[in-house]
DNA sequence: GAGTAGATCCTCT
DNA sequence: GAGGATCTACTCA
């Protein structure tokens, strides 16, 4: 298992880089607690052009900033008062594209990840949408927002597995609705049949 | 099983 | 002062 380079993250295609992410391992390892999940869904966030994104029409603030800067950083931003929303930010400088991780495979610390959850049992429920991602592994927008993917507390990592590429569907992403024509893109990725995908509900019939 | 409303707090106008 | 890249529970069929 290897990191992924600074390189990959910072190329211009979002959507090709989103579509890559599938399958890797995201791993974060806050105060030597190690927990790590396979991505299994992803939203590309096409920067200015995309009314979707934080950053549309050239919007630049505080909360936003980091996807200003160099790719290969994370962007992790509060939502709804709830949920904390973890992106991986990519291009390079001033160019603010950025991936949404929604759904993790839990793939290390599943205790500590139902602890962290209050969950009993893991289940497809566990790291499905991204309010659960980042719960599961610990992140918090105030701590982790803005820090490298390539520093030993959190980075992605690939292994030997290997996506088949009629494996990976796309559709209109989620809960954007008010993006007009741009809602419509179908910059959502996920990894076909995985019951930790969010949206397709109860896949797996026990 | 499907659809709808409420939770909850930081950020920007 | 309003609203948001969501999730969950609860109601109704």
């Amino acid at each position: 298992m290897k990191k992924l380079p600074v390189s990959f993250y910072q190329r211009s295609n979002v959507v090709q880089i989103a579509k890559e992410l599938l399958g890797k391992i995201l791993v974060t390892k806050w105060n030597g607690i190690e927990t790590s999940g396979r991505i299994v869904e992803v939203e590309a966030y096409n920067g200015v052009v995309d009314k979707a994104s934080h950053a549309a029409g050239g919007r630049r603030t505080n909360r936003n900033e980091v996807m200003y800067g160099e790719g290969g950083v994370s962007y992790v931003y509060l939502c709804y008062g709830i949920h904390h929303l973890f992106n991986v930010v990519t291009n390079r400088q001033e160019t603010p594209h950025a991936i949404l991780v929604r759904a993790l495979e839990p793939v290390k610390g599943i205790d500590v990840m139902l602890e962290r959850t209050g969950k009993r049992k893991p289940d497809h429920t566990l790291t499905k949408g991204p309010g659960n991602v980042s719960k599961a592994l610990g992140i918090s927008f105030k701590l982790h927002t803005g820090i490298s993917l390539l520093s030993k507390e959190l980075f992605i990592a690939e292994d030997d597995f290997k996506l088949n590429k009629k494996d990976i569907v796309a559709t209109p992403r989620i809960g954007v609705d008010y993006a007009d024509e741009d809602a419509k893109l179908p910059y959502r990725f996920f990894i076909k049949g995985n019951p930790f995908v969010s949206g397709s509900k109860q896949v797996n019939s026990r």
